[in-house]
DNA sequence: TTCTACATTGAGAATGATTCTAAACCAATA
DNA sequence: TATTGGTTTAGAATCATTCTCAATGTAGAA
């Protein structure tokens, strides 16, 4: 892994993702969908559902079918691409995604909604947080890493 | 409310829930699936799903339906006597619940379980954020109250 | 570039979790 | 004890996700 290729500047909106140089450098093969899927899911701060982003896709290629988002998610996930957030709420709510890398908190809403913390609160609450009292949790639970997520208190409706 | 009838002493291996008072305290009528559903959610500490509580209170009455369980269920939470815990991990996992009233924090974990924090460990965490971070962000996100969770990162499996 | 092997896709069926429906039932109150 | 309205039940309905497998497309070899 000795690549020289981390030298192009952010310029859009968000941040600059060459789909194709990604799924290279991850080793999983660059398809039609799997580029128009994850674009969609990192020029958007909605943490969309599969349901929705499948929406937004089908505007692009009419073809492209909902078990593909859920493939194409979870291979994303499973390569540190995306992330799935907790669903909450009553009901069969659906889970939500998010590509963006850079550290936040999610807001988990009894209503189904996530939204992102602020930055700076963000980084308050992160920084507070004593990093081998993660660590000795994340030992009890015999699990590699643990992260921070906070929901909305079940009793407010 | 004045009977005498809660003279028995806690026998059980945790706590003691007279499930009749705490009803009606709440206003909310006591039935035999209630206080059944009720007991057992209180009585174990493994965070159970609607299904395995399902069946464990068909033991004490085959006629039980699963229906009644999420019903039970949702009413508890309305009323504060019980939360439920977001779901995690691959698929259709189902929600988890707790009657457990002390703090303490969850860690949920990718492969659907949920255990909870050690009380020391419990403690430190929720001490270190600040109280007013908390409230801010749950002013940001227009809810009355946020809670901690602690979740296992999706990359590790 | 063309060919080939094999991963990926798409449509729909299958599964799992939760909610809904309507009729039978029962707890609280008078 | 009779009444009334909330509760329960069984099963159907709904929603989210996964599975199946034939058709397709990608990456690498020739």
């Amino acid at each position: 892994m000795v690549s020289v290729d981390h030298l192009h500047h952010d310029d859009c909106t968000h941040e600059h993702h060459d789909a194709k140089a990604i799924f290279a450098e991850q080793g999983i093969r660059c398809t039609k969908p799997r580029v128009l899927i994850y674009e969609a899911l990192c020029s958007t701060k909605s943490h969309p559902t599969a349901e929705e982003l499948h929406q937004i896709v089908k505007d692009q290629d009419a073809g492209i079918s909902l078990a593909t988002i859920y493939n194409t998610l979870e291979l994303l996930v499973d390569h540190g691409l995306a992330r799935r957030i907790a669903n909450r709420g009553q009901g069969s709510g659906a889970s939500r995604y998010d590509a963006d890398q850079a550290p936040h908190l999610h807001l988990v809403l009894n209503d189904g909604r996530v939204i992102d913390a602020p930055t700076n609160l963000s980084k308050k609450l992160t920084d507070a947080i004593p990093h081998e009292v993660l660590q000795q949790l994340a030992q009890h639970a015999g699990v590699d890493a643990l992260k921070i997520e906070i929901v909305e208190d079940t009793a407010a409706v």
